[in-house]
DNA sequence: CTCCAGGGAGCCT
DNA sequence: AGGCTCCATGGA
């Protein structure tokens, strides 16, 4: 096992690995307390968060001082790419527009990060993300490892990497709608098929504009605009995706609603124009915002 | 019991 | 292009 710190004095901006870790973002980081995402200890804890990164064991907590890892090897790098430490987030909190609930959402969260998840996993949780509540797409993620994945053992424990597209590709839609994923089952199949087959390579859909890489993910089976936004924004370190689900599309009616109408696109583009040069920071924040907060209270300062 | 969840595919016009 | 219906499953 190796250990190590990196100083939060060394990052530019604040950090808040809780908020990072449990808004929705990515599945694949589990608590180590037991808590879930839906019951949460209260904010600025210290729990610690492990997930299997290429067949490596990362866990990771925040303390005062610094982002603490322990790890099957040196994860500092890792760390930094997944969590997006380079962020200058203080200069992109600055430049978030001061609408209400923006404001109110970057209050309570300043410090949460985008993430930058591997693609694989990430497009496979957004796939099983249409509607399916966010504790139980972790759940499945989870199961879909355990089930699948390779073995790796650690202190004791095994823990299971995530099962690649070939070995999901593998499994009938009869074994796969038994682990709970529903209707999404052949989405998935499909969808792993083409992956292990390089119909669509990831690279090169990270280095294509906005719009061509929104329109490439959708060909793949169960990729939609709403769901490649999700990928481009949590996997592929776009900065425009405004992801509209069912929280942000009743955000914007409320409170952005001569952005509401229209097709998925005209709305993104609109709400876009409205969320400043950071257009994916601000939904992230918004959404998380929105679904840790009784629809009454939203847009209030306390 | 009903309603809904980080939607998308298939079909219709 | 845009609208409608159906799609599994589990929790409130």
């Amino acid at each position: 096992m190796q250990t190590g710190a990196i100083d939060l004095a060394s990052i530019p901006g604040p950090m808040d690995l809780q908020a990072t870790l449990e808004s929705g973002q990515t599945f694949r980081w589990s608590r180590l307390d037991g808590r879930t995402y839906e019951d949460p200890a209260p904010s600025g804890g210290d729990a610690w968060y492990r997930t299997v990164h290429d067949g490596e064991v990362i866990e990771v907590r925040q303390t005062a001082a610094a982002l603490e890892w322990r790890s099957t090897f040196d994860a500092t790098e890792t760390l930094s790419r997944r969590l997006r430490l380079d962020d200058d987030l203080g200069s992109i909190l600055e430049e978030v527009p001061g609408d209400e609930v923006v404001a109110r959402a970057v209050e309570r969260f300043a410090g949460m990060r985008l993430v930058r998840e591997p693609f694989w996993e990430t497009l496979v949780s957004f796939i099983l993300s249409a509607q399916m509540r966010v504790e139980r797409i972790h759940q499945l993620v989870e199961t879909l490892a355990t089930t699948y994945g390779d073995p790796v053992e650690w202190r004791g424990e095994t823990l299971y990497s995530f099962p690649s597209s070939t070995a999901l590709a593998e499994q009938s839609e009869r074994d796969l709608r038994d682990l709970g994923v529903g209707y999404r089952a052949p989405y998935l199949r499909e969808t792993a098929a083409m992956i292990a087959a390089e119909a669509v390579s990831p690279a090169a859909v990270a280095s294509s504009p906005y719009e061509t890489a929104r329109e490439t993910l959708t060909s793949l089976v169960g990729v939609g605009p709403k769901v490649a936004d999700c990928v481009l924004l949590f996997s592929l370190g776009f900065a425009e995706p405004v992801p509209l689900d069912t929280w942000i599309r009743s955000a914007i009616e409320e409170h952005f609603p001569e952005a509401a109408a229209g097709s998925y696109d005209d709305t993104s583009r609109a709400i876009r124009d409205r969320f400043g040069p950071h257009p994916g920071y601000t939904q992230t924040y918004v959404f998380h915002h929105l679904r840790t907060t009784d629809r009454a209270e939203v847009g209030r300062g306390d």
